[in-house]
DNA sequence: TTATATATTTAGGCGTGCCTAGCATAGGGT
DNA sequence: ACCCTATGCTAGGCACGCCTAAATATATAA
């Protein structure tokens, strides 16, 4: 039973990331966005922007702008790739466009580097074999 | 963002019960080896079986033997087929034994039954056409 | 400008899982 | 029987992520 290393940045720390990164490519993020976004109240994403914040994951003063930091932006690309591949991954085995999305969110913070490759691996292959 | 309803079984109570599952297989389950595989003190256990019991997955008294009700079982069952079979795949596509073991692990509690579908019969097709 | 609506922030609290420290109980060995 | 060790249990506490309710700030309308 292997468990994540608890120092890092938590699986919601990423999504807060991903979020923020999300929103940032059409406009300012809000927090009112990153909630409903999120599932999460309003207040929760203070709170949680507060701690990105300190971490140095984001810039935040209150009521100022919403920006992720270098730091917080390589995580953000990260994520958001892993997101991209791992939808395309599974619509390609069949998993409804839907369902894809869902799991690859859930998935996307877990997996090993090395599982990733593999799995972009095997799309390439899929894309050179079937034109 | 989707997440996973916040009254069912949470991903730890059912790594509890697939290791329950699993040390049953060779024995009567302890505390001691409960704790050992889930990477947590012996308390835990003990406060977390309070728990399942409580919530009617296993027969557990203090002192007495650890076992799963029906209802444990079946979770316990899924969870492990669904470990079973994240495994192969992903050893399939080339992930490395150790590795693909921990992934699956980590995501076999978040896959919407109908990507695991989409993953078994992927499995059948490679089977059947490399013999 | 004043009133109202919307957005953000603060305060206080809750459930989950985990921990350590200390207590209890059971088995062996001498 | 006694001590010692292993095991299990209880108590108390902590971090994370979330919530609601109430306060404040900002924008919009009258």
């Amino acid at each position: 039973m292997e468990r994540p290393p608890r120092s890092l940045l938590s699986s919601r720390a990423e999504d807060y990331l991903e979020a923020i990164y999300i929103l940032s490519q059409k406009g300012k993020p809000k927090v009112r966005e990153l909630a409903r976004r999120l599932c999460v109240s309003p207040s929760s994403v203070v709170e949680f922007l507060r701690r990105l914040s300190e971490q140095g994951y984001v810039i935040y003063k209150k009521g100022g702008e919403i920006r992720l930091t270098e730091k917080g932006l390589e995580v953000a690309r990260k994520i958001y790739n892993r997101h991209v591949v791992l939808t395309e991954f599974l619509t390609y085995i069949g998993v409804p466009r839907d369902i894809a999305e869902i799991d690859a969110c859930r998935i996307e913070h877990l997996l090993h580097d090395e599982t990733v490759e593999r799995i972009i691996e095997f799309m390439r292959r899929k894309m050179e074999s079937e034109p």
